[in-house]
DNA sequence: GCCGTTTTCGGCCCGACTGTTTTCAGTCG
């Protein structure tokens, strides 16, 4: 699949323009179409041979002529001609915060800056303060924007970013004058990584609130400090968290969660079709001439502009919008329907808890359901059971569930992939198994061919209900496997084997393009918080919301099963 | 470069904050 490819080189393409001054739309439309590429829930191959590319909104002839060339000859001359015009090195420099275009042009040109490095040495000596637009407040701000870059890690997981939110809202709760809190952003979204954090604020004194926001214990470095806008990094438990919180009456409240909920793209769409029904859609409200339409709830908004009520998690400008014209927007799965968890480890493997607590956990919260999935042995650093060690462990799965009358405890295991795609116990023992689960935790980098083989095959044992992370990205530590997951989709509907959404915030994988590719092949989807204490049961919503932002519904995940149903799936799945 | 029941040409979303610009450009979201 060369999808993320392509999208890189449209988006370079895009930088080197701007850096270059050409026009603003044109560059745009680059832009659109390596989102675009990038989202596609399909291959882009694909896409192209059976003509389907050429009909997707945002790609026209010109750039279907450059992904076709690209296709065929691995390269795209479109793309070698901007690098010719200036020095690769540039493009790292707009990564810098407070660095744009204008400005990587500015040091270029006037300077020969080429590298971040050669822009620290300008900044150190003085040349870049006498350049004009650069005097010495914009130096500094420049060189903070450096040292952020090579400190942060980039984006931060979203376990990360709910803790800086609730950092905040606590703050704010507590703040008078404050009279609602929101989260909005990227964090309301539930996208895989948040940039920064965005918390709305209705208050009728804004300088009061970002004053006293910017003023708090919890700020490291203030960023900006408006009327009604505020920008600081904040101290977590884990790491420095980029927050912004703005202000805003309670007439605008609905208008503001909406535009500050973005997604950027799906605002765009939205704000072009208020236009051409003549009206205005901005933070403040929506407005014919200067008489206000909607703006106290994001309902009254998508209703004046004839659109069934969007989910935020949806909000990405991947058809949502046509969807909610014509009301073919999906029933989302939600957290209320889940029955149960398929994943999570005890202290006979590599978890804190006793299946006692797990248990006690997941009764809490009013589970109907879970499997206790241990590592297998070749999971040695996870202290991973032997055959010998798994059947006593399923002894006590089994004392323990008939303890419980108003859960049921499944006995299963997550059993390794081994390299030539068998699995790690044989299948007299995987027989004993109520669930099993198949993952690889080896030979991760290996070959496209190898981790895919790998990954097909395991599926065609019977005993095998599902994936487990099927790619094994690790968010911000570890790339995904080179899986052909186009091939593994198919393969899955074939066999019927079900594909987990790995709740786990460090990895969510399956992620929300692949869960729509999926649910449209008809293969069934498996959320585990492959939890390790009694906590992380809790990852939960981030799995429902993982698979909500594939478009998945109630009939798509396995979780919302009543047990008759999922016991009879589970027995079934064996007879294939 | 893309797009079209007002257009195949002429548009293409909107506003806050900062710095040094005495009226606005650049950056960001």
């Amino acid at each position: 699949m060369k999808n993320a490819e392509i999208s890189g080189l449209f988006s370079e393409m895009a930088d080197i323009m701007e850096i270059l001054g050409e026009d603003v739309f044109r560059i745009n439309s680059y832009r659109r179409v390596a989102r675009v590429i990038g989202d596609m829930p399909a291959d882009v191959e694909e896409m192209l041979s059976t003509g389907k590319l050429s009909q997707t909104p945002g790609i026209g002839k010109s750039s279907l002529a450059k992904i076709e060339e690209f296709v065929k000859t691995g390269k795209m001359t479109a793309h070698q001609e901007l690098l010719r015009k200036i020095p690769q090195t540039l493009l790292e420099l707009l990564k810098i915060p407070g660095m744009g275009p204008k400005g990587v042009k500015a040091v270029y040109e006037r300077l020969k800056v080429k590298s971040i490095a050669e822009l620290k040495k300008v900044i150190e000596n003085g040349k870049l303060a006498s350049l004009p637009g650069f005097a010495e407040k914009k130096a500094a701000l420049i060189a903070k924007g450096i040292a952020f870059l090579e400190t942060s890690t980039g984006r931060i997981r979203v376990d990360q970013a709910f803790e800086a939110a609730n950092i905040v809202i606590g703050f704010f709760k507590v703040l008078p004058g404050v009279r609602k809190i929101r989260m909005a952003g990227s964090l309301r979204r539930c996208t895989e990584t948040i940039g920064d954090v965005d918390i709305l604020v209705e208050a009728g004194d804004g300088k009061k609130v970002i004053d006293a926001f910017v003023g708090a214990d919890f700020v490291q470095q203030i960023l900006a400090a408006g009327d009604t806008k505020g920008s600081a990094i904040i101290e977590t438990s884990t790491i420095p968290v980029h927050v912004d919180v703005r202000v805003v009456p309670a007439k605008s409240f609905g208008a503001a969660l909406q535009y500050f909920t973005g997604s950027k793209q799906h605002n765009v769409q939205l704000r072009e079709m208020a236009v051409k029904a003549k009206l205005k859609l901005n933070e403040y409200g929506l407005f014919r001439g200067e008489q206000m339409a909607a703006g106290g709830t994001e309902e009254q908004i998508y209703e004046k502009l004839g659109l069934d009520y969007i989910e935020p998690i949806l909000r990405e400008d991947r058809g949502e919008i046509e969807a909610a014209i014509k009301h073919k927007l999906p029933e989302l799965v939600c957290l209320r329907d889940i029955n149960g968890d398929f994943h999570m480890h005890t202290a006979a493997s590599d978890g804190a808890c006793e299946i006692e607590e797990m248990v006690e956990a997941a009764r809490n919260r009013g589970y109907k359901f879970i499997c206790i999935t241990d590592h297998s042995a070749s999971s040695a650093i996870a202290n991973g059971l032997s055959p010998r060690r798994l059947v006593k462990h399923i002894e006590r799965i089994r004392r323990v569930a008939s303890r419980f009358k108003d859960i049921a405890v499944f006995a299963g295991a997550e059993v390794d992939i081994l390299a030539d795609g068998k699995l790690d116990y044989d299948n007299k023992l995987l027989a004993e198994l109520d669930f099993a689960i198949g993952s690889i935790h080896s030979g991760m980098t290996s070959p496209r061919e190898k981790v895919t083989m790998r990954t097909l095959k395991a599926m065609d044992n019977p005993y095998l209900h599902c994936i487990g992370h099927p790619t094994g990205r690790l968010i911000g530590e570890r790339e995904p496997m080179d899986l052909d997951i186009a091939a593994v989709i198919k393969h899955a509907a074939e066999t019927q084997t079900a594909l987990e959404i790995n709740a786990s915030p460090y990895r969510l994988d399956l992620k929300d393009v692949h869960v729509k590719m999926a649910i449209e092949s008809g293969v069934k989807l498996v959320i585990g918080t492959d939890s390790h204490n009694v906590m992380q049961l809790a990852y939960m919503g981030f799995g429902v919301a993982a698979a909500g932002r594939g478009w998945a519904t109630k009939d798509d995940v396995l979780n919302t099963l009543p047990l008759a149903k999922l016991k009879s799936w589970l027995a079934a799945k064996r007879k294939k």
